[in-house]
DNA sequence: TAAAAAAGTTTACACGCGTAAATTAAATAT
DNA sequence: ATATTTAATTTACGCGTGTAAACTTTTTTA
């Protein structure tokens, strides 16, 4: 017992069992005799060893890794989305891998490039979407069993599991148009996070739809400080009077939480009691906007169900050891949260 | 050039190079003659050949792995210091893994574990604190090259860098008593989050060293769902009116967040502006705090710098390869962010 | 209880690399 | 040009596992 066990074969000696029968069982405890899996797990709780995880991913056919690839960690939608799917890819056995892309393309190649070489039996892969290097994801997922959730890259991928922008979109410019006036469209002009683009056509159609005449106020900034970015050129976007509204649709939450923020400064009331100056309203049901002030009347996504698509359909990809004949795209609907600022 | 590279001998034959020499050209591309490097390196254009990471990682005596463990990814800010220790970890030349314990006890020794098995060279790990199984977390560092930061475990790890509660604390208790009423401190009965009883020891030193009677405001509340204790909790304070002061220092600024959402909706103005009813403060300098309304006064840490030595530390102990004799401490002064919010 | 099936054992090879020692070739210094 | 240093090659072994085939033992079924 004071012996060190260095490897497989110590232990199977230990345990009065062959190796191979020892691989097996931690390959699937189940794939062996009841009477030997108590032997083996005897010896566990007496001596701890614990197989060579980099010898047997260099034998397996296929490791147990899966990545898991968002856009932005900082942002605590994404690092919420990511845990639930973490969650979801442990429960299905397998070992997940975190990596954000830190809202840069050329970090979202590294990470595909570093998990290239783990190995992985799939990614699951949010991409930053039309800041991406298109060429390089699609290069990488024609090789590594792919899924895109969240935001779409053509072609890229075995599926797409998503929001439904149009839906959500068209959610709450409807409701905003039934509850007051008809919303501008806030947004950055170049807009670097995924979807951007997506919203705002959304917003053209549903108000199209609705025959209003629709406003797309548009504004300077770069990277994702999203809420500096609708601090700043939403304080001048109040102060100009430029606004032919009160209501303000702003292209994702993080946006409106600074809008608010430059609102509030301002002086302005924001809501949609009487008496008040302005209404705003946001997409994504960030974990934040509850807390706003006042707090936020936003689009939640499925994320629940975005993770739990994506997860099963990248299983499935891994089972049956075969890439799916057709890209299969699945978007879901967005819900109304409406709350004080909208 | 059709046939397919499968190993590193394959590719130093089309190399024109043995096997050792492209082995070390991998570990160390300046050890080998600049003719050969020019050779390797035309190869690597024309071939896609990548040198097996488990292969690799069974022979050498020490992985490049480095483990960073934080409590909670969904919390923005320890998922920014987490990305800058990522980059600083990078640039030593050494591969980060990154785990979030999810708040929970139980996460962080499942993420100390499967560590395990990925040998790290070493590991940087904020701990959960009051709430981490201490026994265990121990006995890992007594394996692993371990330096904490963040927040302290008792004589667990090489060494420890974090910010000086007292001084920060003190510094905005302070600033507080000078600019007005004396600060209450609003905090969790029962936190679960690293170094909210040194705060709460800091307050109470602070204020007696002012002559100042000072008074904790300890509401119910579990988890890490600081805002909505914040604000739930803090709404109940407002409306009580059992405040015998105008000013709140919260524990931190997630507290800070709701507790500010709570005032809103309660018509309370904030700040310290003429005719305001309350004035709140917090501590972190949460990425969010400059977008509450009003603006949130509160103490910045030094993160940088304590992403800093923690890297620079463990770099040391791991290329010294030795246990460092004695525990080193560190902690980093806070600095003042002084906002509309008090 | 005998036959059939299932599980375990033995043996052997493979995986792709690190690394050490002895030898040979090339670059640099004298 | 020779001696010296430096770098590359050859050879050989080891790392800790997966896995396949042939065989033996145990368990289950008839």
């Amino acid at each position: 017992m004071n012996d060190k066990i260095k490897n497989m074969e110590d232990f199977a000696s230990v345990c009065g069992i062959s190796r191979p029968t020892l691989s097996k069982y931690f390959n699937a405890p189940d794939s062996v005799r009841k009477s030997t899996r108590f032997k083996i797990e005897a010896a566990l709780e007496k001596f701890d060893y614990r197989p060579n995880i980099y010898a047997i991913n260099q034998n397996r056919r296929q490791t147990k890794n899966i990545g898991l690839v968002v856009p932005n960690l900082t942002d605590p939608f994404f690092a919420g989305i990511a845990r639930t799917i973490e969650g979801l890819i442990i429960d299905a056995g397998y070992n997940p891998l975190l990596l954000s892309s830190h809202g840069g393309p050329q970090q979202e190649i590294t990470n595909l490039e570093s998990l290239r070489s783990i190995k992985p039996a799939g990614v699951l892969l949010a991409p930053l979407g039309r800041a991406s290097d298109q060429r390089r994801v699609n290069e990488f997922t024609r090789e590594v069993p792919t899924v895109l959730f969240d935001a779409n890259l053509d072609e890229a991928g075995e599926a797409l599991f998503g929001s439904d922008n149009n839906q959500s979109i068209g959610l709450i410019v409807e409701y905003l148009c039934r509850t007051g006036e008809a919303p501008a469209f806030f947004e950055m002009k170049n807009p670097i996070n995924p979807n951007a683009f997506k919203r705002r056509t959304a917003y053209l159609a549903a108000m199209e739809k609705l025959g209003r005449e629709p406003e797309l106020i548009q504004v300077d900034g770069e990277g994702w400080n999203f809420e500096e970015v609708g601090f700043l050129e939403g304080g001048k976007v109040i102060s100009d009077g430029r606004l032919r509204t009160n209501t303000l649709l702003c292209s994702n939450d993080r946006l409106a939480i600074g809008l608010l923020s430059a609102a509030f400064e301002a002086g302005l009331r924001v809501g949609h009691a009487d008496g008040c100056d302005l209404r705003v309203a946001g997409h994504d049901d960030h974990p934040f906007s509850r807390y706003t002030c006042p707090s936020l009347t936003t689009v939640s996504q499925d994320y629940a169900a975005i993770g739990q698509c994506s997860v099963d359909t990248i299983m499935k990809i891994i089972d049956s050891n075969e890439k799916s004949p057709e890209r299969e795209v699945k978007l879901f609907e967005g819900r109304l949260i409406m709350r004080g600022s909208a």
